[in-house]
DNA sequence: TTTCAAAACTAATAAGTGTTAGTTTTGCCA
DNA sequence: TGGCAAAACTAACACTTATTAGTTTTGAAA
């Protein structure tokens, strides 16, 4: 058949993982089939083990990317010579417009982490939980600084990440709500609950 | 080889969707086999089919009875003669609580209510959306009451809901926080960041 | 002890899985 | 136009899947 063409700026393993993404996010990574995938490039399966390595290879390259992506962001914040409640507030930001415009990849990141193999999996977990333990030092200080109300540090953590994570569900509003509403929304409630 | 032998309270389904709801927790409603379950249950996996239906009514039983308890705690709550504040506390705690005593179940039916065929999936769907669309009303109310910040409702209660499901991700810290202590801790940053 | 349904078993089916081997086609560069 | 690597193809493998059919075992009531 029809080969896959290049586009300008991506290789072809850059094409079949956009679709990876797709098809990982609408069937789940258990129920996505190489043959699924296959068709979605127009291309019989074994074709596209020229481009790639396995399938598992294509969930870790979707992870991974992503959970560089907000330790890269992370430094660059924890780095600012700022108060602590405007670094909470870019953290939030930062993850609301991740969600907001890189939808499907960071849903994946977040459902079928699960799914990778040893010792990827460890690796993911061990990224996750280091990060949030940076979350919780910068509350930590913002406590101490007495900016924000002697509120757990671990809840409140996660009350900000599980919140923004929770834009996973709403896309099906996006018609009613801007983004920028939801973010000057999400910002008010999650900060002003944490200031003292 | 042995019977599955039953309990006082339970028939023998329910024994079986006990050990489904942990087995689809931990390994996804995807991945985990009907041998799986049937290994669990000490029994050759056809024998299954003595007592249910098939893999997905398990699937269908747990989503359902879980959607059912929090439209029913809804009801109650809506008929309460209180303030909105109280009533959208008492929603809080029940979800909270509900996170932390059933967490197998509500872990499952958030996780995997995706894989259930058709029209339970569209069902599920729409009850979701009703149990949103009544917290939405609630809010509403309370900002008219000038209880409330006028927030955006919708954006409102998805930070709840979102905040609380996050609780998912915590089991793991169990051991350094107690339940009163995340019950406390969440109510105070989500509501307080909602009232006047 | 006989009876009989409930519930276990074995065997099998048809479909789908990721992936490899080996072969043919494609399309650019000389 | 001829050569050659890249990338497609077909065929196949070794599993795993949910489920059904048909048969045997179990264990309580008569």
């Amino acid at each position: 058949m029809a080969r896959i063409t290049v586009g300008k700026n991506s290789s072809k393993k850059e094409m079949i993982l956009r679709q990876a993404v797709i098809l990982f996010k609408t069937r789940g990574f258990s129920k996505a089939s190489m043959r699924h995938l296959a068709e979605a490039m127009g291309v019989e399966a074994p074709s596209l083990y020229n481009h790639i390595g396995s399938k598992d290879e294509l969930l870790q390259d979707i992870c991974f990317k992503i959970a560089a992506e907000y330790t890269g962001q992370l430094n660059e914040v924890e780095a600012l010579d700022e108060t602590v409640s405007y670094k909470v507030e870019q953290v939030i930001r930062f993850h609301i417009r991740k969600m907001l415009h890189s939808y499907d990849e960071v849903f994946v990141a977040n459902h079928e982490w699960r799914h990778l193999p040893e010792p990827y999996h460890t690796d993911f977990l061990q990224q996750r939980r280091c990060y949030e333990q940076r979350l919780v030092a910068l509350i930590e200080l913002g406590i101490a600084a007495q900016q924000f109300k002697p509120i757990n540090p671990y809840v409140a953590v996660l009350t900000l990440l599980s919140a923004v994570r929770g834009l996973e569900f709403w896309n099906r509003h996006k018609k009613n709500i801007t983004a920028a509403e939801i973010e000057a929304g999400m910002v008010q409630q999650l900060l002003n609950g944490l200031i003292q």
